[in-house]
DNA sequence: TGTTATGCAATGCAGTCGTATTGCATAGTG
DNA sequence: CACTATGCAATACGACTGCATTGCATAACA
């Protein structure tokens, strides 16, 4: 048999380049040629390795959430075992904020994808995340009583990912409503009835 | 001269239009044919109303904010004169949030506009609201010692937005977040509750 | 009533799209 | 060495895009 190339390799170059054209200039620029041409190859080689668009989108959309779980994945794993519930929870939450030039990407990306799969229901049970565990996951984090504000929570993170993209809030706006948002949380309160 | 004809109900007619199939198809299936066709007119009379795409398209636009700007201001003129903070700020909440199959349907709108804003830095002076505005607002309706909260209330209410459009939150856990939400921030006060 | 600016339809054009097809160089197998 | 499956490039095709142009009916004004 001939040539051995490393199919996975060659897809990830080429979704790359896709999320390049698609952080830039949104999703309705991504087209094979112009994919092809971002990654520096010819659009036949493109067509090689995903025999239709479709299959080159979802294979992109499948790249970032695996980029962004191995991102938080490494900065929770930073902390070092056993870390305090509302530092892991911090954490977490600012690791899926779009806060640097490559999360910026990413969130761009992701939010064309949102889109865009938000009127295709074939792909959106990839992106359509296990939600439901990370409300369980949050709610872990919270103290005793807390338990309902863990969709919140989630919802917060996602508000504020979404005003940084589209630049109404800086950086330093977000994390302080994030952390204003935690001390609420963390903070002994009474509550009229239960919490 | 001429026949004489409402132009802006004319454009408003096919502003209807590209938002219908923006809704049901997604922004990148928005042509001037397309909506010609979904608006029962021709071609040629969508060019004749808008000269180009983008004058098409940011027309949309501001009808969506319109739409929903009316939207909250009726709401909160419901509640009659001096309704009490949260009450306010619940209903102002629930108003922007996509709850009905209407405010669905100006949600998955507006989501793509954001993303296809996201791109086009000459349009986004249109959508990028007076958040600032808004964050003001919401704080002066909580409790003292509140506002720094302020901000982190409208991103939990995108966030919700955004999981509501997504199918990923039921609209009872997207009010059910809101209220635990609104608990928090109002933790000495009645707590409110309605369907 | 004649004039004319306007509303609107139809057509044409250059460009891009996704994809099917074809051709070929080549690296690994027998 | 001969063979062949594979990597990849190139091209063709029909559909679609936004936009410019043209033609014409008509309603308001002179």
């Amino acid at each position: 048999m001939p040539k051995k190339v490393d199919h996975h390799e060659r897809r990830t170059l080429i979704a790359d380049a896709l999320m390049r054209v698609a952080a830039e200039q949104g999703l309705e620029a991504v087209s094979l040629r112009h994919v092809a041409a971002e990654a520096g190859v010819s659009a036949g080689m493109v067509q090689h390795y995903f025999r239709t668009k479709d299959e080159m989108m979802g294979f992109a959309l499948s790249v970032v959430r695996e980029r962004g779980q191995k991102r938080v994945g490494e900065a929770v794993a930073r902390l070092g075992p056993d870390p305090a519930p509302r530092l892991l929870l911090r954490t977490f939450l600012a690791a899926v904020l779009p806060l640097d030039d490559a999360g910026r990407e990413d969130g761009r990306v992701a939010l064309a994808f949102l889109a865009y799969t938000a009127v295709r229901p074939a792909t959106e049970p990839s992106l359509r995340t296990d939600t439901a565990q990370l409300v369980e996951f949050v709610a872990g984090l919270l103290p005793r009583g807390r338990n309902e504000n863990a969709a919140g929570v989630l919802a917060l993170m996602e508000g504020l990912g979404m005003y940084l993209l589209s630049g109404q809030y800086t950086q330093q706006q977000a994390l302080a409503a994030l952390d204003a948002h935690l001390d609420l949380l963390f903070s002994r309160q009474v509550s009229a009835s239960d919490g």
